[in-house]
DNA sequence: ATCAGATGTAACCGCAATGATTACAATAAA
DNA sequence: TTTATTGTAATCATTGCGGTTACATCTGAT
């Protein structure tokens, strides 16, 4: 399976609204960006407020980004719009019987594998921030001239 | 979105092939300590010989694991049962507006930070193997004494 | 006070994947 | 030939995703 495109569409949307500080940011206006549904923003804005790390003004539209772009990691979006449960990324089958030895012992075997991939992944995930988007956005959007 | 339970579920086949090495190894004995259905575990035998990891006897039944268990890594039992569209951990948005500056320069920001993020999960997945599930799996067993 | 433009949110829909289950043909060995 | 087993198709319920419509709510501007 798949980690659902939530997590692109909100990085996304830090984008858009880094890019285009100077206007006031709508979920429109980021639907129309990523090719998606206004609602569909609107939950995501949802999900990251939820989260810290933006504000949205209701009523008047616009959002703002509650923390310096350095400070905010793809594991913190990862975090707040994926919903795993438990912060599980593995999915371990529920009846394992306990009256074979090996099902009895397969997660005291298996369970400190998956942490150590899991926390493979979130230690990358949680050394990229939203500043490195920024600087490679505007070098990219440099090169198209 | 979680990885499917297909993964643990191979390992515990795996597991329970080299316990009970002695005896034929049949679908029906590995769904009963699993706690699935045989047509589960028979779907899952298909996908792990397709890869190349185990031999299936049809008809008579019993299961051979086709090479040492320190050359069979969890990326290789991950890459066999978990059919993940063109093995991309992450689902990327599909329409992001061309006519944007963001939309139209979104892939080349994320792609190649997406990548490290899975590669991090893949390089964990690659270092370990079912050598290392067969000593806990017997460290727990011999701890039940 | 009203209006226009936003957000917040509930209620659906269609689709796809998962895991389970039944059924049965094909196979291999006793 | 019988028996046990695999291989596989067909079906089902459940879940999550992404999308869509609808509408209440809010805010600032006129």
């Amino acid at each position: 399976m798949q980690i659902s495109s939530r997590f692109t569409m909100a990085i996304h949307m830090f984008a858009c609204i880094d890019t285009f500080e100077d206007q006031k940011m709508t979920s429109d206006f980021m639907a129309g960006s990523i090719g998606t549904n206004p609602v569909i923003i609107r939950k995501l804005l949802q999900q990251l407020k939820a989260a810290g790390l933006i504000e949205v003004s209701r009523g008047t539209g616009g959002v703002v980004i509650t923390k310096p772009l350095e400070e905010i990691t793809f594991l913190d979006i990862y975090r707040a719009v994926e919903c795993t449960p438990d912060e599980e990324l593995f999915h371990f089958h529920e009846n394992p019987n306990q009256k074979c030895p090996v099902g009895r012992n397969i997660h005291h075997v298996l369970d400190d594998k998956l942490v150590r991939v899991q926390e493979a992944m979130e230690r990358e995930l949680d050394s990229i921030t939203l500043a490195d988007v920024k600087k490679d956005t505007e070098m990219w959007v440099a090169k198209e001239q």
